[in-house]
This record gives C-alpha cells, structure tokens and sequence, in this order.
DNA sequence: CGGTTCGTTGAGATCGGTCAACTCAAGTGG
DNA sequence: CCACTTGAGTTGACCGATCTCAACGAACCG
C-alpha cells in the first residue's frame, strides 16, 4: 500500500502572458504562452481533452489518483516537451505545474483538423504519440525493478533529460518522486542516503543531486 | 529480483499460407497470413522494424529480457490486434507466438509511405499508437499495486479482451503471466488459490480460470 | 513406464511499508 | 529579533508481503 497523498487544489491563477517567441513548428504558431502557479491544476483527469500543451519553462507532472486514495504520476515534463495528447476526447491523466510554468496552448480540433490535410503535422502527432508511448514503455521497465534500481533509473533520466551530465536539480519533491516509482517517501529518502554512502551521489541539499559515479548508477540501472 | 526466465529459440517455421479472407482496412489487403509454431519467435528486439503485424488467429506475447536475465512481457495480443507497431526503425520489444499463431504481415516503408498520402489511414495509425499507449499506462497502474490487484486486473483484462464474460481460457503459463505482472511463478499460483479459496474464482485446470465473482474481481482491480 | 515440463505448496529470508520521532528551513506574527 | 508554526525530509524500529529455495504433484509424451 502506498501512502495516500492529498492532491490540493490551488486556483489556478491563469492570465494570458505573450506568445511564445520560438516558432519551430505549427503548433508554436497558434497559442498563446500561458502561466501557471506552482500546484495549480491545468487539465483534470476525465475533463475534455480541449487543448494540446507544450511547456517552455518550468516542469509539469500528470498524475491519476486511485479509488483508494494512491497517486500515481505518469510523467513529468520540462521546457520543450508537449503534453496533453490523447486520443480519445477526454484527458486520462491531470496535469499540474510543479513549479511555476509557463505553457503554450492549442485547441486540438484546429490540430486536428489541420492534420487531417498536412500529412507532416499528421506525422509529427503521430511522432508525439510514439514517444510518448517509448516513455511508458520505460516506466515499465523501472516500476519491475528494486528500490535502487528504480531510483538510479530516476536519476539517470532527469539528468539526461536536463543535458546537465552531473548535477540534477530536481524541481519535484519526495512524495512527486515515490508517486512516479511506484515507493514511498521513506525508501526514497533511504535509498539516497545509500547511494550517497557508497559515494555514488551527494545530495548537498535535498532538491539538489549531484552524480559522482555515472557508470555505477549506469550499472544499478541495469 | 525476478525469476531468470530462459528465452528458447525456436525455429520459427514459417511458411507463407493463404491471406485472410475478412478485408477490412487497408492494412489486412496487403499482406499474407503467415503461421508461426508456438514459442517462436515472430521478431527480435533490436531487429530492424520492417513489417506491420496483425494477428488472425492464435496469441502473441512481445517481451524484453533485461542485462541480467530478468524478462518483462510488454504486452498479449489475441485475433485481431495490431502490434509491431514502432515510432524508430527498431523493434524495442521482441515478439513471439504462444500457441500456434497466424500472422497477417505488411512492409512498414509501404504503409508509411501511403500514409504520407491517404489521411484516414494515417489516423488509423496513430489511432492504433494511441491504443497501445493507453493499454501501457495501464500497466504501470498494474504494477504500483499489490500481487492480488495485480492478479485480479490481469484477469479482468483477459476477460474483457476475450468477449467471454466468466470463464478465461489462459493461453500463456504462469511465468509468462508472472512476467507481465512483475511478480513469481509462486506468486501468481498462490494468488489464483487465494482467490479461489475465497470464492471469487475457481480452477477447474491450471490454464482455466473461471470467474465466479466479477464484482469482488473488480473491487480488488480498485 | 520414465522423463520432462508445468504448476502447487511450504518454510524461511528479505525488501520495502508503516508508524513515529526528530531535524531543518522557511515563513509569520508579536 | 525571536518564539511559534508549518511543511518537507530523514531516520529508526518493527512488520508483513513477496521472493527464494526446495520438495512435491500432475499432465504430457516418447
């Protein structure tokens, strides 16, 4: 059993900001960059999928919470990473910003639409999609693993993901982490304290992890 | 840790037999049914993806053993499913037959490049990418719990999948179910006697599982 | 009939969960 | 500026679910 964690909704304290100014893709071109408070909701789970989301700062999770009160956390997303794709009409997961963050938004029926005629949007959702799917099939793989194991996965993907070789901020706090592993605060908490004594990370202070030896969380990771 | 399980390779067999007669997209009119003898395999992980799967008749498992012999099942699939799907130009699972199999077969390079043109079949793609998508987030929701919600959410599925709402003819052994739910051989069978001893399944053979009461199945599934 | 594979059952070990106490940092208000 | 509160994280002691190892039973097949 897992400990049961207390989703608190914040109003959300949306207001319109400017667009973003990077226009790499179609989707780029058609919403406007929007903020978000830190723990304030952006989509619930089972609200109508209206929207497509990519973030350009901050980190979003999605997360889904059990009848019986267990959470559990999809994925987190950082600057750049679109999130929000579904294919049915409404959002499996919710989504709530970690930290503050900024997102753009686009109706999906214009997307949609527009794919229906430019095979390469089509292709680029489709793409979305898959890496999506490549990213649970990941998840899998960790949540059949030991506690170590698990968090040494953790790890090497947050630190891949910031392109940042050694250090990882981590803007998610302990409960964000076990959410996601599938473990408790506690066991995350054990399990960097042991890594930390076999001199395979430091944690100078609890948001911040520094990896000393990659290749033996390389190996953990197995 | 997990059971070591050794992944025999048989020889697969295979010959061309004659497509099937049920044409309904656009996928089934361009390939040929192809039988694969049990416990071989259809594709290797790593193996370039080159073919799109359809499954006439028969059961498939894609699988994935991990550096150190541990092997997680990715997914079943049963008459009627798509599955070789891949974003990248590699299968990231391997794919075998069960039982004795018929595969419907289609070059990946001809459906992508009709695709490229032909918009509902692009949808049907990333319709069937979203699919696969969904049932994985499932199943990390299946790993995060205990051995007999677990074990009740495999069989509940099995069921659904099956059409066949009370009774579940299991097509693959304990080890294969045990790789799929991240427990034991042990474990599994223990959990089926619990079930049974508690009246809400019975046993009649080891490979059939009849479900006797399908609202404490679904209360366990949470 | 004997061998082989698959599944079941038992006993003990172990990993991670539960519960609880404690520390630490960051406010908040007097 | 300091007491107080609050939330996050750490640590310890204990417990229980699941794994491990091992023996046994059942079905299948030559």
């Amino acid at each position: 059993m897992l400990t049961r964690t207390a989703t608190q909704k914040v109003s959300s304290g949306r207001s319109f900001g400017a667009p973003a100014h990077e226009y790499q893709g179609v989707i780029e071109m058609m919403g406007a960059a929007m903020p978000f408070a830190r723990n304030s909701e952006i989509y619930g789970e089972g609200e109508p999928a209206e929207y497509l989301y990519k973030v350009v700062s901050g980190t979003v999770r999605t997360s889904k919470i059990l009848a019986d009160g267990r959470r559990q956390i999809g994925a987190f997303y950082i600057a750049g990473d679109l999130f929000g794709l579904e294919a049915g009409d409404e959002h499996t997961f919710s989504a709530e910003a970690i930290t503050e963050t900024k997102v753009v938004m686009v109706k999906r029926s214009a997307v949609m639409a527009m794919a229906a005629r430019d095979s390469a949007l089509a292709h680029e959702m489709w793409t979305a999609t898959s890496r999506e799917l490549r990213h649970v099939q990941k998840h899998v793989l960790l949540l059949i693993k030991s506690a170590q194991e698990r968090v040494a996965g953790f790890l090497l993907e947050m630190a891949q993901r910031h392109r940042s070789a050694d250090t990882v901020e981590l803007p998610m706090s302990r409960q964000d982490i076990a959410d996601y592993l599938g473990l408790t605060i506690e066991t995350i908490s054990r399990t960097f304290t042991q890594l930390e004594n076999s001199t395979v990370i430091a944690v100078p202070t609890a948001r911040r992890i520094e990896i000393r030896n990659p290749s033996a969380l390389k190996r953990l990771n197995s």
